[in-house]
DNA sequence: CTGAAAGCGCTAACAT
DNA sequence: ATGTTAGCGCTTTCAG
C-alpha cells in the first residue's frame, strides 16, 4: 500500500475532531455525563452510558490531552530521560517502559542526558513544563538542584536500573524508591568467580564513572573484593567513550602492553561492547582466550552468546525493569500505593571466555 | 552527590509554578502583553520588555504547556513511530531528531511499531489524540487508513529513512514529503560492485520484508541487479527477527547446506547484525572470508570496521537524516517553507569481506 | 503599544 | 443519576 496524501474516503474535507460537546449535544445529556462516562468516574445509566460510547465510536472521539490535562492538572505524561538511546540495553528497557505505560493510557516523554548530569537537569526541567506527572531516571546519582526542583514541583521520581540494596523493597524515609539491581553486588560476584577460579591479576576496563554510579560500582566492587582476599588492586583503565569496540581494543592493548608476567590474567569489563573490543584485541595479540587471558562482559546483549569464545557476562533485567518501572509508576498515580518489588537480580552468565589462568 | 527526595532550599515548601499571571501583576501589566513578550509577537516597549523577561527569570516562569497547546491549537510536540528502538540505527537518527527539536523548542513523542503498520496506525491515532503537531514515519510503505485519518486531521506527516528518488527534492504533487536515501539504489550498487568481482551465485539475508519497504527494496534490488545481467535470481533466506545475530548464523549455514558448487560466492545480508551472524557461522563452516564466500552488511554500525575481517557494508546516513528531518519539520511548521533537501547518500564502505570468487 | 475579554475542551465540585 | 457552573493558564481578536 503506497503512501498518499489524500484520498481517504472516509472523512469529509474540513473536518474538526469531534470534542466532548458534540457527543453531548448528539445524545442528548450534558457534557459531565459525557466525561464521567469517558472516564469511568461518577454513577451513569446504563441507558445513557451506552448511548454515549456508541456516538463516541462513531463519531471517532478522542480526548483532547491539552485540555485534559489543563483542566484535571494531570497529564498522564510519565517522562524518563536516559543516559543513551545508544546503550542497547536501555532502549530495550525503555521500550518495555513505554508500551505498559501506553496500555495503562499513559504516554512517554523521552529525553537523553549523553551520561551528563547536568544535562539531565536541563531535560527534567523540560519535562516539567510539560507537566510529566512523574519522571523516571536511570542510576542513583543526580544534581541535587534537578532532585530538588522536582520535589518542590511535587514530581514523583522514580530510579531505576541501579538500587543500592536498601532503596529497592522499602526505601528508607526521604530517599527515593528505586527498581533495580545492585550493580555493585553483581560485580562482587563476577569477581569472587574469578577469583575462585585462581586468578591474582585483574584488570578492569570502564566507561567513564563520572556521572555513572553503575560504572562506578561496579568498578568499586573488583577493587572491594580484591582488597578483602588481600589481593593487589586492579588495572583499571577507562574511556569516556563506553560504547565502542574500538575502546575495549585499545583499552585491552593498554592493558597488556609490556606488562609482561605482571599483565592481568583475566579483564573484566564492564559491558558487552567493550567485551568484544577486548576479544578482538586478545585475537590480534595472539592471546588465547581464556587460556592466556580471561574476559567477562557485562550486560549480555544478544550477540554475547555467540562470540567466539561466547562471552562470560552478567546478565542485566532490562526488560523487567522497564516493566515493573512503569506499572509501579501508574499505581503510585493512581494511588494505588503499590509495593515497591524487591531488587531484581543480575545473573553471571558463565559461558567459554573465563577458565583457570594458564598459570595455576 | 547521592540522591534525596527533600532539602534543596532553592524552592519553598508550598510552591505553586509561576503563571503569566503572576508574571503580569508583578510588572504592573496585563498578561497579554506577557504572551506577546514571551512568544515575540506583537510589538511591545523596550521597557515592560525588560521588565517581563526579568521577572519571568526571576520566578523560574515556565509556560503550562497544556495551557498553551489548549489556547493556541499548537502543541511544539513532533510525534515519531519508529519500527523498533532495538534498530542502533534507528536510535541514533532519533537522537539526533529529538536533539534539534528540542533546540528549537519543540517536544519529541515517540512511539514504536514493531515493523507492524497496524500497531504504526494505532500509535499514530495516539499522538494524534495527544495533539502533535506533525508526525515523521520511518519508509513509505504504510496503512491508507492511517495516512488518511492524518491527512483528515490535518497533521502534516513526514517521510523518512527510504524515499523513491522522485519523493525527495520536490515530491510530485499528491505525494508526501520525504528525506531518506534511495534503498533500492544503494542495493544495486552493492551488488554490481559484487557482479564487478565476478560473482555469479548471489545469496541473500534478510529480516521481514512484509511492512517493511526498505527491506523490500534491497532484496528486490539485488534480484533487478542479476536479472539485468542475465545472472540467476539470488537464493533469498528471510526471518522474521531480524536483528539477532543467531538469525545471521541460521541463515547462513542454510544458505551454504548441502549445495556444494552450488552454493553462493557471495552473501549479501541486509543488516550488519546479520552479517555478523554470517561471518560467525562462515567461520564455523571452516569457510575463508572473502576467499570462499564474500559477505556484505547494511548500516555501517560501529563494530563493523572492527570485525575479521571487516566488513564491507553499506553506511546509512541516520544522523543526517535525523537532522535533516527536525529542522525540515520546524521550518515547515513555522510556515518557512523550506525546500525538502535532495536524496541523501548511502555509501558502499568497502572492507576485507569482500573479494573475488576463488574461482575466477 | 497595551488592555480587556472571550474562549480553547475538558474536569470537578456543587446542585438538583 | 444528571445538569450547572466555574474555571485550568494561555493565546488572540478587538478596542482604545
Amino acid at each position: 500500500m503506497k503512501a498518499r496524501a489524500r484520498g481517504s474516503p472516509a472523512v469529509p474535507p474540513g473536518w474538526r475532531p469531534a470534542t466532548a460537546e458534540d457527543i453531548a449535544t448528539a445524545a442528548g445529556v450534558s457534557v459531565a455525563s459525557v466525561s464521567r462516562v469517558l472516564n469511568n468516574t461518577g454513577r451513569v445509566g446504563a441507558a445513557t452510558r451506552e448511548r454515549i460510547l456508541k456516538l463516541a465510536a462513531e463519531l471517532h472521539y478522542a480526548p483532547n490531552a491539552a485540555a485534559r490535562s489543563l483542566a484535571s492538572r494531570r497529564s498522564r505524561t510519565i517522562g524518563a530521560v536516559i543516559p543513551s538511546l545508544e546503550n542497547l540495553n536501555f532502549a530495550i528497557g525503555i521500550d518495555r517502559f513505554r508500551k505498559v505505560l501506553r496500555q495503562q493510557g499513559y504516554t512517554l516523554l523521552l529525553a537523553s542526558s549523553d551520561y551528563d548530569n547536568d544535562k539531565e537537569e536541563a531535560q527534567a526541567r523540560a519535562m516539567a513544563a510539560h507537566g510529566v506527572d512523574a519522571l523516571m531516571l536511570i542510576g542513583s546519582s543526580h544534581n541535587a538542584k534537578a532532585l530538588g526542583f522536582l520535589a518542590a514541583r511535587r514530581i514523583p521520581v522514580l530510579l531505576t536500573w541501579s538500587c543500592r540494596p536498601a532503596a529497592a523493597g522499602k526505601p528508607e524515609p526521604g530517599a527515593l524508591p528505586c527498581i533495580g539491581f545492585d550493580n555493585f553486588a553483581a560485580a562482587t560476584h563476577a569477581t569472587r568467580y574469578l577469583l575462585d577460579l585462581g586468578h591474582r591479576r585483574l584488570g578492569v576496563i570502564a566507561g567513564g564513572t563520572v556521572d555513572n554510579d553503575r560504572s562506578a560500582a561496579r568498578v568499586g566492587a573488583v577493587a572491594a573484593a580484591l582488597a578483602q582476599r588481600g589481593l593487589p588492586p586492579p588495572l583499571i583503565e577507562t574511556s569516556p567513550a563506553s560504547y565502542l569496540v574500538s575502546e575495549g581494543k585499545a583499552a585491552l592493548h593498554r592493558l597488556m602492553r609490556g606488562k609482561g608476567a605482571a599483565a592481568p590474567t583475566a579483564v573484566m569489563c564492564m559491558n558487552d561492547i567493550l567485551a568484544y573490543g577486548a576479544l578482538l584485541a586478545a585475537a590480534e595479540l595472539g592471546l588465547d582466550v581464556p587460556r592466556d587471558v580471561s574476559v567477562t562482559g557485562f550486560d549480555d546483549l544478544d550477540f554475547a552468546a555467540s562470540l567466539s569464545p561466547s562471552l562470560t557476562t552478567v546478565r542485566i533485567p532490562a526488560e523487567a525493569i522497564g516493566n515493573a518501572a512503569a506499572a509501579w509508576l501508574v499505581d503510585s498515580l493512581e494511588g494505588r500505593q503499590p509495593a515497591l518489588p524487591p531488587l531484581l537480580v543480575a545473573e553471571l552468565v558463565i559461558r567459554k571466555s573465563t577458565g583457570p589462568p594458564a598459570a595455576a
